[in-house]
DNA sequence: CCTGTCTGCCCC
DNA sequence: ATTCTGC
DNA sequence: GCAGAATGGGCAGACAGG
């Protein structure tokens, strides 16, 4: 019996009240002891603001926006009183929102109602969630309403705001799905050696409710009462998640460090020598080859799921067919599979790199890689390699931007997992696969250096060749599925003062802000250029980061006196997201940008260029700079930076 | 048919 | 992506 | 240092509405 979705719902919010992490986990730890194992799989995909594991595509495709724009039509048919937006400015959160609205009892009064919704079940709301899902064509957005409007009826105020979050994906709880691993590997006991083998397995199979579902059968077979038998038996169980060909692994992630010296000194504390290799500014790609659709192993993790059971119409053989039947893969002989980042099956949108794929002469592979648009033996902008991820016009994208994937990592060779092997054995088995048949495959350049100067003549040769810059990598590492570790650090060229823009922008405008930021009554703010010809100041990008809390509350003290409901004439009108608050144009602010990039919402530089301006990773540096508005940076000087970087 | 709006654990 | 915050 | 949650520009795709 699936547990009633009330008491998830209070579940919810009792964490939402914790802060700390420890006492969360404490609580699902507590719930995962207690409640069906359907029901810890549900959860597990839900706190996610998901129905299934991230490699299978069905979205909610309904968000924030939609949901208040049905209310507002559902509130004025019913002849409501309720100002939706007054709420929303208040709390900054839809769920809340959603809460206040169904608090006045009278509201579904006389509605008559279905009778299989009464008592919601979590297994109920969950296969709702899936109808919600995988409504598409005319009217979805109305009916996705529709339903999420009768869920409200049989929900109270509290369920009704969890409903509402989890479908916009936004749940706010502090929690996420690391935290519920957490709370899984406690299960097993207090000690941390459960959850090395719990982050592990999950890094392998991306399927937090696979993981939860092993663990929890393990614990029902052996019992808890057996302390040590059922450690060394669940660690087994969850040793046999290894890499397999198909399903994709949570690519290692890269931090962050200020200086070269901090990167350096964090390799040779484990090692007399490390690793650099270029930083592609493209998108990451796992490619696999030698996808074997029959296998058991393949079956059991994707095939029959239990989540395909909530398919309609379909029974799981069929459905979520992502890997789709062998027969119907034009051209894809071996098997081959391209995952993004985040999972996304991307395999049909680089047809080139499954050709390459087909003919690099390895039975089965997964590669860790980056694919870069590349003509004539240059790099092309970050923007133009992101026109081939696209699901129309394949053929003829590839043919304007012909991409490379520049492979710089094997996680699995002919049948053998090598995520435990070192680093630098890795590579060396990657270079060896160094053959005359790689086509648009490029074995990425690794060097094995131990200064600071190579270091250095590294990078600058790396931004030269107009790169990203470095990533530098620990020698004798592992392959950490999913984690962001200081095994591998990012040396971005913006590290360089003299290759990040910064400029004097004049604030236009700002926005409010979601959840926390809501209790400030602004979230982001809107800056410009000066342009003197025309006296007008022109906006060129939102900034909301790189302000602490006490800044925000001091920003809107001294914002609040230059607020004007309409747009000053002397800002320039355009496309871009209007603000929720104008200002009069006279403050000044510094804001640092990794770089200059074409706009198709800011139009500064448009009469010159015939194209707009505007700033890629924008972060605020100094609040109030007390110039005039009219010595901020000008147009003119937006495209000198712009054109000077171009030029080299 | 065209255009604007919204969405994406989007990509970065 | 960058940045800030609580633990 | 980790995990989480604020926020950015800009791309293609889906849908609503004229």
């Amino acid at each position: 019996m699936s547990v009633k979705f009330s008491k998830i719902a209070k579940l919810l919010s009792d964490i939402e009240k914790i802060s700390s992490r420890l006492e969360m986990i404490d609580l699902l730890r507590e719930f995962f002891s207690e409640a069906d194992l359907i029901d810890i799989q549900i959860i597990s995909y839900l706190i996610e603001g998901r129905i299934a594991p991230k490699f299978v595509p069905i979205e909610f495709n309904y968000s924030e926006k939609s949901l208040i724009n049905g209310l507002k039509i559902w509130i004025e048919a019913n002849e409501i009183d309720f100002d939706i937006d007054y709420i929303l400015e208040k709390s900054g959160d839809i769920g809340d929102v959603v809460e206040e609205l169904l608090s006045d009892k009278k509201i579904f009064m006389n509605d008559s109602r279905d009778k299989s919704l009464r008592g919601l079940s979590l297994e109920k709301v969950y296969s709702e969630f899936w109808q919600i899902a995988s409504y598409d064509g005319k009217d979805s957005v109305q009916r996705k309403t529709d339903k999420i409007i009768s869920l409200f009826k049989y929900s109270n105020p509290l369920e009704s705001k969890y409903i509402s979050r989890i479908i916009s994906g936004k749940l706010r709880l502090g929690l996420n799905v690391k935290t519920l691993l957490d709370a899984v590997a406690a299960l097993l006991g207090e000690g941390k050696e459960s959850k090395y083998y719990v982050d592990k397995a999950y890094g392998f199979c991306g399927d937090a409710g696979y993981i939860v579902k092993i663990v929890r059968e393990g614990i029902d077979e052996i019992g808890i009462s057996n302390d040590e038998k059922l450690l060394s038996s669940l660690i087994n169980i969850l040793e046999e998640v290894k890499p397999v060909p198909g399903i994709p692994i949570f690519p290692e992630l890269v931090n962050r460090v200020s200086t070269f010296d901090d990167a350096i000194e964090r390799m040779l504390k484990e090692s007399d020598r490390f690793i650099t290799q270029p930083k592609f500014d493209g998108m990451r790609a796992q490619i696999h080859i030698g996808v074997d659709y029959k296998s058991d192993n393949f079956k059991e993790r994707v095939w029959s799921s239990f989540y395909s059971n909530y398919v309609d119409g379909k029974d799981s053989n069929e459905s979520l067919d992502m890997f789709s039947s062998i027969d119907s893969i034009k051209g894809n002989s071996k098997g081959v599979k391209i995952f993004s980042r985040n999972l996304e099956d991307i395999t049909d949108m680089y047809p080139e790199l499954v050709s390459s794929a087909i003919a690099f002469g390895v039975d089965s592979a997964i590669f860790d890689s980056e694919i870069v648009g590349f003509i004539n033996g240059k790099f092309i902008p970050f923007q133009d390699t992101m026109t081939r991820r696209r699901k129309y016009g394949v053929d003829y994208q590839s043919e304007e931007i012909p991409v490379k994937a520049f492979l710089f990592d094997v996680l699995y060779l002919d049948g053998k997992d090598l995520t435990e092997d070192n680093l630098i054995g890795r590579i060396e088995l990657l270079e060896s696969l160094s053959s005359d048949k790689k086509g648009d495959f490029i074995i990425s350049d690794s060097h094995r250096i131990n200064d600071t100067e190579k270091l250095e003549s590294v990078f600058n040769d790396s931004v030269e060749k107009g790169l990203e810059g470095v990533i530098v990598k620990l020698i004798n590492s592992k392959y950490l599925p999913g984690k962001r570790s200081y095994d591998w650090i990012k040396l971005k060229k913006s590290i360089d003062k003299k290759l990040v823009d910064t400029v004097d922008l004049v604030l236009l405008g700002y926005y409010l802000g979601s959840g926390s930021r809501a209790k400030f009554g602004i979230g982001a703010l809107l800056g410009g250029v000066y342009d003197a010809e025309s006296d007008t100041f022109i906006p060129v990008t939102k900034i909301g980061t790189g302000i602490t809390d006490d800044e925000w509350g001091m920003i809107m003290k001294r914002v609040s006196s230059s607020e004007t409901d309409l747009r000053p004439k002397s800002i320039a009108d355009g496309s871009y997201d209007v603000p929720d608050k104008w200002l009069f144009p006279d403050i000044v602010i510094t804001v640092e940008a990794d770089e200059i990039s074409k706009s198709k919402v800011y139009t500064a530089g448009s009469d010159k260029l015939g194209y707009g301006l505007a700033l890629r990773f924008p972060r605020l540096k100094v609040f109030d700079r007390d110039k005039d508005a009219t010595d901020a940076t000008s147009v003119e000087e937006l495209v000198d930076m712009w054109e000077m970087r171009k030029g080299e």
